[in-house]
RNA sequence: UGUCUGAUGGUGUAACUGGCAACACGUCUGGUUUUGGUCCAGAAGAGUCCAGGUUCGAGCCCUGGUCGGACAACCA
């Protein structure tokens, strides 16, 4: 019954809620994915997204969704709701949606709990100061001079700068821990900062914020979150979330860091994602040629190929970068199992059957020679057909298998023609490739027993559509940008988007739907681009196919 | 000059916790094929950052180095 699956062993995290569920630390389990709705996800958050709430499935437990919206001048509602509709389409649902700023009002509780234990004061300095102050990594900072207000003026003064009577800046709220730990996060981190800025959620209710270090431990214990999952660069931050969730008494949630999704060939950053966008490098958040999940929806990869991904790719704590060549594996993976095929010239150059004549044959193809029950499309054959323009040479070299004078080739689903000659204008090019067909090679019926080394796509011009297509190459030309000197802008593959206007397709694309995939024959995967119309077909190419012959040519 | 963290083929992960370094992607061969795709068969490629030590035996343990990354935002 049950399918035999190899034992996988389990990454560093599976391997810790094991033994907290095999020691009885918990009974279940429960994980917390927390974006900031600052911006659109992309496939390092996918690796997350897959972690967390893989992990939780995995072991029977459930996972929150938590925006972590404590800045309000990044955040937007527009973010939050991209941001829920990449996730669903991720395949994955949350137990609860909540927000830290929810817990606003508990965090100001919270907040007033450390300052009558004497944990936190309310500092003046200025920004420059405190820089200052802080010294640096070998360097103890010394202690600010207000650190040693009382209570009662620390509660008063905090419960003013909520009131609104302190502009921007004057004051903040700092953790008095220790000025001179080898941990710099820990010399007094600020709790609370002063914005008089409107909030996607809470609107003008507040007037200040709880910085991270002081909202997402306290997010996670409020929750019972049980393993917080982060990435690498919040290691030095766990101290102070434990710092918190101890002095606080909470539920002990932990932290636990693992090395965030890198691709090769672009960037993973919010913060540059964003500058590609506004400077408009691309054409926005959903650009095909963006790592986003929109954008990679968009370009048509699938959520299944997405997951798969994130699955080979692995967690580790080590800094890495993933080749991109594992992505396209996973979707072309998928793709060949169920996309239906179809044929799309690129570059057409015209073919006439010169012994063909009577009424056009309807021929069937195949939808998916890898999936039984796929069905056939009807391909209608005419007189007049495309070839790709690539697919015939007037001096082929020994191995070329397509069109040649003199030679036979099989059109895919149709017949086995023989190029006799071909017709140029007065500038040499060729205009018309001159065939004859053999009638009794139709495919599925080839009572010749002809065999051809190669197969074309075609299409028959009087039922064809035209068809644009775009092609996408990598957006940047470094393989690792943001590692690069200087900008990383300086790395942006301007080649990296090429519309072809004129391609023609098989009258069978005419139903295509945005949602369905399709493989053009001998070409690559493309799905249509939601810049189609009724009299305008716009196909995005996801991948191509691998490609052997070109490395052929190459040598 | 501090603290934290990491190091296994080109890339990414494993190695049942001390027992002949494995899997996937990529690369290369050959076969099949009405897609130069898929599929099938096979190959090359690391001796585990370095040096010591413990041990019958070390990628795993110990000591000391080297190299990489993070940390001095009123960002998350």
């Amino acid at each position: 019954m049950e399918p035999i699956k190899e034992e996988k062993s389990l990454n560093f995290i599976e391997e810790i809620i094991e033994a907290d569920l095999a020691s009885g630390n918990y009974k279940s389990i429960l994980t917390r994915f927390p974006p900031e709705p600052n911006g659109y996800l992309h496939i390092g958050h996918a690796s997350s997204i897959w972690l967390n709430f893989g992990v939780a499935q995995k072991f029977g437990g459930k996972t929150n969704l938590r925006f972590d919206d404590t800045n309000p001048v990044t955040e937007d509602t527009e973010y939050v709701e991209s941001i829920k509709a990449d996730i669903k389409w991720l395949g994955y649902s949350w137990a609860n949606e909540f927000y830290a700023s929810d817990y606003f009002e508990k965090l100001f509780s919270l907040a007033n709990q450390l300052i009558e234990q004497g944990d936190a004061y309310v500092d003046d300095l200025t920004p420059e100061a405190i820089a200052q102050q802080k010294g640096t990594p070998t360097e103890p900072g010394i202690n600010s001079p207000f650190r040693d207000r009382s209570v009662a003026e620390n509660l008063e003064l905090f419960q003013q700068m909520r009131a609104g009577k302190f502009a921007e800046g004057a004051k903040i709220l700092r953790a008095k821990i220790d000025m001179a730990s080898p941990n710099m996060l820990l010399r007094d981190p600020i709790l609370y900062r002063i914005k008089f800025a409107h909030h996607h959620r809470t609107g003008d209710a507040w007037c200040i914020y709880p910085m991270y270090d002081f909202a997402h431990g306290q997010s996670d214990a409020m929750e019972n979150i049980t393993h917080s999952i982060c990435t690498l660069e919040f290691i030095p931050h766990r101290a102070i979330y434990d710092w918190c969730i101890a002095k606080l008494g909470l539920y002990p949630s932990h932290q636990y860091e693992f090395a965030r999704l890198n691709v090769s060939y672009t960037v993973m950053s919010k913060r540059k994602l964003l500058q590609l966008v506004n400077e408009k490098h691309v054409s926005g958040w959903d650009d095909p040629r963006m790592p986003t999940i929109s954008g990679m929806r968009r370009r048509g990869y699938t959520a299944n190929s997405i997951r798969e991904f994130c699955e080979r790719a692995g967690i580790a704590k080590r800094d890495k970068l993933n080749d991109i060549s594992l992505l396209e594996f996973c979707v072309r993976e998928e793709l060949n199992k169920t996309s239906y095929r179809r044929m799309v010239v690129f570059d057409p150059v015209k073919v006439v059957i010169t012994n063909f004549e009577g009424a056009d044959i309807i021929l069937e193809g195949e939808n998916n020679p890898e999936e039984e029950n796929s069905g056939i499309r009807i391909i209608p054959f005419s007189k007049e057909l495309y070839i790709e323009r690539e697919d015939f040479m007037e001096n082929p070299p020994k191995k070329f298998f397509r069109m040649a004078v003199g030679q036979s080739v099989r059109l895919k689903s149709a017949f086995i023609v023989t190029c006799t000659n071909v017709i140029k204008d007065e500038a040499g090019n060729i205009t018309e490739i001159h065939c004859t067909y053999i009638p009794e090679s139709k495919s599925g019926s080839d009572t010749t027993g002809l065999k051809v080394q190669g197969t074309l796509h075609w299409v028959s011009i009087k039922h064809a559509i035209q068809v644009e297509l775009r092609e996408y190459d990598r957006l940047f030309k470094s393989e690792n940008p943001a590692m690069e000197e200087g900008d990383f802008k300086e790395y942006i593959n301007t080649d990296s988007l090429h519309v072809i206007s004129n391609a023609f397709a098989e009258p069978a694309l005419k139903e295509a739907t945005e949602s369905q995939r399709f493989q053009f024959l001998r070409k690559g995967y493309f799905c249509k681009d939601k810049d189609s119309s009724d009299e305008k077909w716009v196909f995005n190419r996801t991948v191509t196919l691998k490609e052997s012959f070109s490395k052929e040519v190459k040598k």
